[in-house]
DNA sequence: TTTTAATATGTCAAAATGACATTATTAAAT
DNA sequence: ATTTAATAATGTCATTTTGACATATTAAAA
């Protein structure tokens, strides 16, 4: 017999324990890219990069922590998470999804707490502003390598491990990579989007993979100007490359096919 | 400032509303076979069914809901489905897994309540027992079909929804097919019950492209008796079926590759 | 004896893959 | 003016895979 199965006559909330809150809690991914030399064109060195908040008050004094915040009862959990997401970082309307839930006892020493767990991928071009102004903040982008090696507040440095691994199995079976590019992009940009993040990724003859039309039922598509021509860049290269965007074509993988 | 920030000294759990529960809700998923004919050896019919449970009290007295109940502080989500699932079914160790959460406001009229909805798959074996005993009980098996005809309790109808299209995705991109499938199976039962989680699936020369062992490396393998010779069944056909099992490979599923 | 339902193999052109080598482009350096 | 460097793209070709159909196997049932 549990709480479902009381009639509304002897229903009483209050007679087993309740939570003490339910925060969301959010690993913000995010790539930046910086250029490898001054002098001559290359692709640039990137980076997967989280963003931490170092805690001022009880628990964790001190300790850096993935944002979050306490919901409340007229908002969804994902609401919840928009805001705080929001509030960090000035963007909404980017890839924010839920995630996973963390509810070992006692993983929050300020009571019965379980915290709900979103990944957001946020273009590195909406945390430049933010960049600029926090030098020596308590408000910081660190690369998941140095996170890792740090000791993380709460369940937290779990939270990142489940988190990473998520978005490595997303990156390989999904279009996330689009999160992280710019609209119009080279074939050499989006290599270089997947092994930042899949660090283990090759595939020979890459390009042409990914631009036969008829397997791939048109992935990406070619990029025209007005008047009709392909659109290329040469940012990366002397020899101009050639643009591409995704398409809203959603790719089904099949272990049996 | 949120509750994260606040120090020892004014830490106080009380100042906001805090949730009245954190349930566990299952969709528990089993695929159930009938002879088609009594006469001739032939496949049997598969349907994929969830198990519901008729509501006794306040609220929603008299409709049926998922399987559930109330977390307590000492337990993880994952440990009170576990204990849910194995006070309906009679069985643990089953594939179980979370799934998401469902925080809209007011789903629950008794309060602020979050549910945690978790998708279990139990082969029809371990439900044998539990049929025969609860004819016209308020514990049974409904096709999901039926199901989503049905006015189900809360959101349940959203999250059986959800929790569909969940396994339908798995079906095709992990060995959950395993899950509804005996120890050793032959390839037509392992297409029908593909087929029974995602009606669409069609592929033609099936068996060729599951037993070449060259590009999926070994996803499956043939069984071999104590003699060493291949092991075969003829339970659905005149032509003896070969058997094969499940081997521990993870398929490593890429849309750029 | 013939039919039947499921299982399995034969065939063969078309397409995709894998592994390398080669060519193209052109701003920047010399 | 010539060379260099970095990235982009194509050439080649043997090997595999796929797609679409046709054909064979088996033993119980009609």
């Amino acid at each position: 017999m549990d709480q479902f199965t009381e009639n509304a006559f002897n229903y009483d909330a209050g007679k087993y324990r309740t939570p003490d809150g339910a925060p969301a809690d959010i690993v913000i991914f995010t790539i930046t890219s910086s250029p490898r030399s001054t002098k001559k064109k290359s692709l640039p060195h990137r980076q997967l990069e989280i963003l931490l908040i170092e805690r001022k008050g009880w628990p964790f004094a001190g300790q850096w922590a993935l944002p979050g915040g306490f919901s409340n009862e007229k908002e969804t959990l994902l609401d919840c998470a928009k805001r705080e997401l929001a509030e960090e970082t000035g963007v909404d309307s980017v890839h924010i999804e839920y995630f996973n839930a963390y509810s070992t006892p006692d993983r929050d020493p300020r009571g019965w707490i379980i915290s709900h767990a979103f990944v957001a991928l946020v273009n590195e071009k909406y945390l430049e502003k933010r960049k600029a102004a926090d030098d020596a903040a308590d408000v910081r982008l660190f690369s998941v390598e140095e996170a890792l090696k740090m000791e993380l507040a709460f369940d937290h440095r779990q939270i990142l491990l489940d988190s990473l691994q998520q978005i490595q199995r997303q990156m390989l079976t999904t279009t996330i990579a689009k999160e992280f590019l710019p609209e119009e992009f080279t074939i050499g940009e989006l290599y270089q989007v997947i092994q930042t993040v899949v660090p283990s990724f090759e595939e020979k003859n890459f390009i042409r993979k990914i631009t036969a039309t008829r397997s791939r039922q048109g992935l990406i598509e070619e990029v025209r100007g007005h008047d009709g021509e392909l659109k290329q860049s040469n940012q990366y290269s002397q020899r101009a490359a050639q643009l591409y965007r995704f398409t809203d074509y959603v790719p089904q993988l099949s272990i049996y096919s």
